[in-house]
DNA sequence: TTGTATGCGTTATCAT
DNA sequence: ATGATAACGCATACAA
């Protein structure tokens, strides 16, 4: 391994100034365009490669921003942190990754971490079990930008992209409602989260409105996996027959998967013993036997907006904080007994 | 926002030298207790952030990893990335992620960019349309430690963790045969891939050595993507009935999946008109409906191994370059007509 | 145990 | 158009 070549061999090679090799190299306009030519064509012959690290320093700006996620599951968050570095790349930002795996501590250590790193911004994703939001204040007291996606800190004066999660649930229960049923149960998330809180506010706000009687143990908190809702369904079907709903919202995909095996191995049928409905439109959810009525999010364009919006943050202080909420839709499969039997991809 | 509290201000507050806060800081051996007490106490007091650009800079060390990665695809990928991020945030390095959409274009700045942020290491997987290794060479040549994962460059001293293509596929072809399928095509991937490469000779080989006729028109290319695989499929249903096939290896799942899109789309049935069989197995390929026979791969463990041979490799430059190889599982499913009707999960 | 001088590679600022 | 100096924040090497 050869030594680093530096901006000052360039400039001794020369016989200039490193300022003069510098300007060149950063295309500033006052340098004679000749020298320009040799600064470039040394730099090139000696192989230079210039040091971020160096410019970081002088610059106080990393053009690197951190991204803080919860989960890698089978199809959200790849997908939303693929529209982020699709509009990082293009602005010539690079990504630093931080997995908290749904963990508080983790993802305290991950923001200070980033911070340290001085990163020029942050995107974050809460993680489940967050109960305060002192280590974002730091963050923001700092000056640092943060910007929350899908799953947003509110009242701290941080730009937030995410869906309609109220809106989205109302959206599912009516359909269930409209289809008739009645004792309509809910998986729900971690109240500690908005998305969990906004979700079960809105599965409530419209029994109140069906004037349908709700019951205090078809509300089950199942957190946000699998084996969560597996879990979450096998106390719902504890329950004794007058007891037992006849539908089950799910908070997410998974959650209705879970459940799904939970009533399967319970000898019973998905539509025909209980209904279930998503949330986030999974990879499986048309794949899996009993295709899953469930809400389609806009994950990629998610990444991008919160990317743009952090980026507008980087570039000016006095950006406007931003709650930006994308439009869902409702995909009605056949797990609430829905007439329509087919998808456009026919093997699937 | 408050000025940065720094080294500096520290020693000032204290009366000491910069030194000494740095090495209390540090936890170096070398320090009064007490005094060490004292700088610790005064830099929570401030809110001290350790400045990592500035340490990176002094030590030239930045315990960042560049991850160089194809495609975000549904499973692969993620998974391979969780692996890495396990064993690389447990030795405290971050990880910058570069997406390159299997554009060598893309790879080649991405390295760049990579090298001059000053990463400690990289991990990479192959873009599918690299033409050359001279990017690669240039990192090996600076001495910037460099590991591939699943798509490998060989030839050229780096470690490699990977599975064994070769053997996988005759896994497969194997399988087929001894179901007693003679006619068997390939969708195969870009041979200037090593990965295309050896699965197409696992194919090639497996023929010859059944003693099976073989025709250039069953060996379509067929890119990693539903899409290639749905196109490529096209090419084989429109061969003339002697011709046509009676089974299919794809290269990958996804191409699986294309083409068992076309096979329905042309009226035939998997696997009674012609059997298919996959490799990777993504989360899809259990899910349907036909299930999809197909080679399952360590996914996080490729990431941990591949996280920890490069982590060794900055440890020590004498470190021993490596050809890691993972044992494969073939996974029969229903896509060939294999006897086999139920998968553990009841729902799924 | 503590301090001083110096360097890491780059750029801003102020000269010339 | 070019150059000299200082600064970014921290750590190494050596001295006291």
């Amino acid at each position: 391994m050869n030594k680093r070549v530096t901006i000052k061999q360039i400039a001794i090679e020369l016989n200039v100034s490193m300022m003069t090799v510098s300007r060149a190299l950063n295309d500033r306009s006052n340098v004679d365009s000749r020298t320009k030519q040799r600064v470039l064509e040394t730099a090139a012959r000696l192989g230079y490669k210039p040091n971020y690290v160096a410019k970081s320093l002088a610059l106080n700006k990393t053009f690197s921003i951190g991204v803080v996620f919860p989960e890698i599951s089978h199809s959200f968050f790849p997908e939303v942190i693929k529209g982020i570095e699709r509009v990082a790349s293009k602005n010539e930002y690079q990504l630093i990754l931080s997995y908290t795996a749904e963990n508080q501590s983790r993802e305290i250590q991950a923001l200070q971490t980033l911070e340290s790193k001085r990163v020029d911004g942050i995107l974050i994703s809460m993680a489940q079990d967050v109960d305060n939001t002192d280590h974002y204040k730091v963050l923001i007291d700092d000056g640092i930008p943060l910007t929350f996606f899908d799953r947003c800190a509110t009242g701290l004066g941080a730009s937030c992209v995410r869906i309609d999660d109220y809106q989205s649930a109302l959206l599912v229960m009516k359909h269930l409602m409209g289809l008739g049923y009645e004792k309509i149960a809910h998986l729900h998330g971690p109240v500690e989260l908005e998305l969990g809180r906004q979700r079960l506010e809105g599965y409530k706000d419209a029994m109140k409105s069906g004037n349908l009687s709700f019951r205090e143990e078809w509300l089950v908190e199942s957190g946000f996996s699998e084996k969560g809702g597996y879990e979450a369904m096998n106390n719902i079907l504890a329950l004794r027959k007058p007891d037992m709903p006849e539908a089950v919202m799910c908070v997410n995909d998974p959650v209705a998967i879970g459940a799904m095996e939970a009533i399967s191995l319970a000898g019973l049928k998905v539509p025909d013993d209980i209904a279930i409905t998503g949330f986030t439109d999974d990879v499986r959810a048309k794949l899996i036997r009993v295709p899953l009525t469930t809400i389609e999010q806009p994950t990629y364009a998610i990444g991008k907006k919160a990317a743009r919006k952090l980026l507008r943050h980087i570039a000016s202080k006095d950006e406007e904080v931003e709650d930006i909420v994308l439009d869902t839709r409702l995909i009605v499969r056949e797990s609430c007994g829905a007439r329509k039997k087919s998808e456009k991809l026919s093997v699937l």
